[in-house]
Parts: C-alpha cells; sequence; structure tokens
DNA sequence: AGGATATATATGGATATACGAATACGCGGA
DNA sequence: TCCGCGTATTCGTATATCCATATATATCCT
C-alpha cells in the first residue's frame, strides 16, 4: 500500500525521525525543533512539510509559532511504530541530546496555558 | 544512528517490504519470493542482496536454491517492528496475497527435513 | 507604516535509488 | 562435459531525494 511506503520512507530520513521522535511526546514549534536538532531553518521546515502532506502531523498556528504534533487519526499500528523507536532509541545520539537541548533552550516560547 | 537510517530505509521500499513480512514467518528462497511477487527474479534478488548487504536477513544455500531468513542477531526493537507490521499489514494487499500465492506455489522447492 | 521574528517555499544542483534487460555464476544431473 | 535451473550482478537510464541559498509570507510590536 502506498501508505505503507509513505510511512516508512518518512521515518526513513534522520531528520524526519528526530523531529518525529520530539513529537511523540510533546507538541513542538519550529524554532524548538530548529534549536533541537542543530540545523538551518528551512531544511527543518521543509521535512516537516512533507510529514504534514503525508498526513502524519498537524500544525496549528499560535501567534507567529506553528506548532506541529503527531496527527491524532494516526493509524495504531503506526503509532506503536513509534513509541517502540522512542523506547529503543531515547538513549541514543542524537536522539536524547535533542530532547536535552531542547530542554535547555532559552527564550523557548511558551504555549498557551493549557485548560 | 545510521542502523536506524538503514532499518527504515529497508522497510520503505514495497518490494523488500513484502519479502521481510514472507520471511517473518519462514525462510524463504528466491524463487519463492518470485513467485509470491509475482515480479522478476533479477528486481528480488537485487533487493535481497541489499537487505543482506545492510546486515537484517542471512541467507543460506542448500543444492541450488538460496534460503533467506531474518537475521538472528536483529535488534530486538526492531523485530518488533516487523511483527507489528505483519500484525497490522497481514490482512491488507499486497500481503495477504503474497502468503497465499506462495501457499499456492506448485514445485514448491522443500526443505531439507529439519531435524 | 516599518522593523523584527517565525515560518514557508522556490530554485538549481548533487547524490542516491530503482528499474529492465542482458549476462555471469554455481550447482546438480544426464 | 554439457545442459538446465536457480541465483547474482552489471549496465545504462530514469526518477526521486536531499541540500543550501535566496526569497516570500505572516504575525507581532512600536
Amino acid at each position: 500500500m502506498p501508505h505503507v511506503h509513505r510511512f516508512f520512507q518518512a521515518l526513513a530520513d534522520t531528520t524526519r525521525l528526530r523531529c518525529l521522535m520530539l513529537m511523540v511526546a510533546e507538541e513542538v514549534c519550529v524554532c524548538e525543533m530548529t534549536h533541537a536538532l542543530g540545523e538551518i531553518q528551512p531544511k527543518v521546515s521543509r521535512h516537516l512539510a512533507a510529514l504534514r502532506a503525508a498526513g502524519f502531523i498537524l500544525d496549528r498556528r499560535e501567534a507567529q509559532w506553528i506548532y506541529y504534533r503527531l496527527h491524532p487519526d494516526l493509524p495504531a499500528w503506526m503509532h506503536e511504530i513509534l513509541s517502540t523507536c522512542q523506547r529503543a532509541l531515547a538513549e541514543q545520539t542524537p536522539f536524547s541530546t535533542d530532547r536535552a537541548t531542547l530542554a535547555d533552550m532559552p527564550n523557548r516560547p511558551r504555549r498557551r496555558c493549557a485548560a
């Protein structure tokens, strides 16, 4: 199926996988991912656009920031695979350092107060 | 990590994924996969070579047949993902028909009697 | 309105990947 | 030894993918 192909093709790029691993945990905006990965903005943006076009993530604008999250209607097995990945890769580079760099990010945009 | 990248890149091709889904269940030789998928032999062989070069499968020669199976040292999380795939995709085309076509294959080479 | 910040997209080029057709290799049997 | 079968590989080509640079769009603030 094309869906399956698209999914694994999405995971096959390191930049996209790193972004997805961050999004498994929480909603993240582009500048946060750019900072966390240490990549230039157009590169991150381009890969997020690909993930969005394939229907794997959703975006939400809040002021000048655009937050991305996993698509809520993602098939269960895809979500399961992403969880498996995070469990297996969380303590390996670059995924562990991505999380740390994000946590230490100065002036991190704050989400609208939930509730 | 390059390993992770290689793994998902391997799954991102439909021919390779179909072969892997067959190998999750049992050891399969090239002519069996060629028959099951309805693809030409060099195409199947080429993709198996890629999987072998990446260390995801092992081959074993028996007379003129070469049998492929998942590499026994595959990391647990990769095996887990393959299992998740099979559970999710087993009843979808082309994976379901691949299994059926293999089961109905005439003159299917028989493995050496185990034990 | 104008500047600053955040994000998206366009462009052109380099590299990788997949393909069919043809061919080579390895093994068993007559 | 020659043939047939199963498998692997080479070749040339078409297509896809990724990238960096430059630029466009949108929003906020003053």
